[in-house]
DNA sequence: TGCTGTGAATTAGTTCACAGCG
DNA sequence: CGCTGTGAACTAATTCACAGCA
């Protein structure tokens, strides 16, 4: 049996749910069960079992056949396979509503994601502290990442203006971009955006309920509280 | 021409993008511009043309041939497909960090998702005031969502017990959820949940910072080569 | 026996390519 | 002509099903 690495070939989905299974796996070893079959994972995560199989054969052998895996080793080798079992270090830009909340994430320590610098434009903001992190102003940025090397950016920042920071962030050395505005960046080959769209996932949620397009029930007069 | 109303079987990515070409829309409206053509879509929403004519072929038929599409009168439709051409009143459970963020995000306004209540299960909390809103005793959910009628929550609560708060807002009518718990729910068949998981998204990310994998991040059998 | 790892089969989603209408 | 709408071809992702190992 040749096992070959696919490496180059591996399904972006396939990557998030690796940040599942590691999410799970750490609930796991701190109930102290040292290991877990796929079946166990289905169990856990909703995933099926041959999908977490497949998703790992990207990336060689881990399991024993008949037994499962050893809860500390896939650990381990899933941080290894995203990267975050170093210090990933990340910078954020737009300190408004949305950006100060995620300073505060909890999710970013769990995970090796280091926030080192909070970017803004407004002058009104800069200088002020969230965090433990002073907001620095965004034309300052390309020099202050040569120190920070960050790769990995977050933009929450509004849509209008945004391709222009993003232009800024590649020149400043950023690789990966998670954006939140609601517009479509243009970026070099070599830089990976994701997207997350509040609005898009409402509009498949609003899709979704009552039923048919045709809807003939009534939308009731709506009360606030 | 034959219109067949595809309805029952839309790809799911189909209606996330209809949302984008919404916004589009909106831009082009204001710029006063009156028709656009697939070929013009692609090149502002950077989504294959050929793909913005089927998407919207699910639904019917929207353009001139020769001409594109009207610009007023596909807005118009796309609002009434998303079911967003009226107020969808929305609930928002969990008033911390990010919540209360999501509190002040205008894109709700812009896209008829009404916020009718914010919950949270901490006393602490309750009765205080965001935005206009007060934060309500999550235990009377079921009670004052008869008033409401929110088919659709977003949930915005740590991961520890988010499937009970999910189970109690499937009691009190909700169809649709956006989850941004670190956490697989299990719900109703009827009831539709999306999940936003930053961390998929930062691991996505991280996966393709510096380059390919290393050599080493690839474990090969022992036993093997 | 009970499990993994993986080709094969299946299903979903995207893009091509062109007939046909305005 | 220039464009849409769509079957057909293609590509991606998921799930099945089973050989083979501990």
């Amino acid at each position: 049996m040749v096992t070959q690495f696919n490496q180059s070939r591996v399904p972006v989905p396939t990557l998030g749910r690796l940040a599942t299974y590691l999410r799970v796996l750490m609930d796991l070893d701190r109930a102290k069960v040292e290991t877990v079959s796929s079946a166990e994972m289905e169990r856990q995560t909703g995933i099926n079992a041959a999908q977490f199989r497949k998703d790992l054969s990207y990336f060689g052998e881990f399991g024993k056949p008949g037994v499962g895996y050893t809860v500390l080793d896939l650990q381990d080798r899933i941080t290894r396979i995203l990267k975050i079992d170093r210090r990933q270090p990340v910078i954020l830009v737009g300190a408004g509503n949305l950006g100060s909340a995620l300073v505060g994430y909890p999710g970013f320590q769990e995970n090796q994601m280091e926030l080192v610098a909070v970017f803004d434009n407004n002058p009104a903001k800069v200088g002020s502290v969230i965090h433990n992190l002073t907001i620095q102003d965004f034309r300052n940025v390309k020099e202050l990442n040569q120190q920070l090397n960050a790769r990995i950016a977050i933009l929450a920042v509004p849509a209008v203006g945004v391709q222009r920071v993003a232009d800024e962030l590649v020149q400043s050395g950023v690789k990966a971009i998670l954006n939140f505005a609601p517009a479509t960046l243009k970026v070099p080959e070599d830089v990976v955006v994701r997207n997350v769209s509040f609005m898009q996932e409402l509009a498949v949620l609003s899709y979704h309920t009552s039923g048919r397009m045709l809807a003939s029930d009534v939308v009731p007069p709506a009360n606030k509280i």
